[in-house]
DNA sequence: TATCTTTTCAACCATCTAGTTAGACCAAAT
DNA sequence: ATTTGGTCTAACTAGATGGTTGAAAAGATA
């Protein structure tokens, strides 16, 4: 393959996968059209099936990418932080930003989870093992220095996650809500992302942080 | 009609509904097969049409009567409970039960959010109003007595349900990924559903309680 | 220009599924 | 015994959908 077809490749691949992960962001797997997919992406259904492969194909490379891209970003962002409270506060605004920018981020993951990971590849299974981890060090190591209470990391990262991705998969609502009645229109319904990320940090870091400092553990 | 035919139009319904609620949740609106829900309710597929209607109104009947029965089960205990902090705690430890128990709940919601509320009858969208504006008056009324700090009562309430529906909703995947690495087994991901409730309420509580007690507003 | 590879397309098909229909069944009322 | 009103069923249909295919276009190479 030459490299200009390479490239060509590259790019219409990219842009199935875009259209694909909105349309299942949208409609689910079942609900998602391979038709509407094709349609979105502007190619022709046979060029799609041509360049990744069937429905399935189709829709675990765009829950891969999408988790490899969130669990990248927020390992970064953890890496670069000093100190367990800024590293709760790295990985909680970052994870606000993804979900608040990438509008599919959220439901593809959301609808996943509801449906028991029928359809999740040992691939998207280790991008979520990497949040895991990314959260639960930065917790337990806080937990350690004493800086933090010893609460169950675990349901701290469900809080986090499960209020950002919430938020964001909740919003088509909220604006339908807020137009059908004016009246009780509230402000704190809608924040932009990164108001949300500083908010849910906020809350947690509250929530878990050791106000009654002793002696760090050892 | 008479006693006897209704109370058969009863119990029929209501199997087909609760047989309905369980394929909706593990396969979501697009995924489940109306034949499937006859095959599990134990009735002809006509006879489901019959009683009900078509798949949208099955659909519009289940997601509605699982609201409805959340939102009676959690307005009840707030009702009950003596004090914000408490209002608080019984909104929470009920909504746990409620997920975790009725495991269709949490992905039927999960998914419908997901999809931006689409099929979400106004009668549904009025049982979620209740939830909220539930535990928002308590959190307002505990501010408002200088209990709480001043939070953002609508991300605390993301907080919660994001915790306990993702919690829920979790456990499938939760437990493959437990079968497939049994050595990092972790006792922390598998709490009962009263522990569950338990701990988000005491993360919470400590996320919004004001420890630097000032005079109340006014 | 001729040739070869990669990429795109329109039309097609086998299968699946929501919804319908015509009638069987059954209990109670006459 | 027969009618009546409600409940249920097997079998069917019309339409949609995932996936395929053979040919044509586009682009590179020589």
């Amino acid at each position: 393959m030459t490299t200009a077809a390479k490239q060509a490749h590259e790019a219409t691949s990219s842009t199935i996968l875009e259209a694909a992960s909105k349309v299942f962001a949208d409609k689910g797997y079942d609900g998602a059209r391979v038709d509407e997919i094709a349609r979105a992406a502007g190619v022709n259904k046979a060029t799609l099936y041509y360049q990744i492969g069937d429905k399935e194909a189709l829709y675990h490379a765009v829950i891969t990418r999408v988790l490899a891209r969130t669990a990248d970003e927020v390992c970064i962002a953890v890496a670069e932080a000093n100190g367990c409270e800024e590293k709760i506060r790295h990985f909680i605004n970052i994870f606000a930003r993804q979900t608040g920018n990438m509008r599919y981020t959220a439901p593809i993951m959301l609808r996943e989870i509801a449906s028991g990971g029928r359809n999740l590849p040992q691939s998207a299974m280790n991008e979520m093992g990497r949040l895991l981890s990314a959260l639960g060090e930065s917790i337990a190591e806080g937990i350690q220095q004493g800086l933090f209470r010893p609460v169950n990391g675990f349901m701290v990262h469900m809080m986090i996650v499960g209020s950002l991705m919430l938020y964001s998969a909740n919003e088509p609502i909220r604006r339908r809500n807020a137009e059908n009645n004016p009246e009780i229109h509230n402000a704190s319904h809608f924040l932009s992302t990164d108001e949300v990320g500083d908010a849910v940090a906020d809350l947690v870091l509250a929530a878990i942080r050791n106000n009654e400092p002793t002696q760090p553990n050892q």
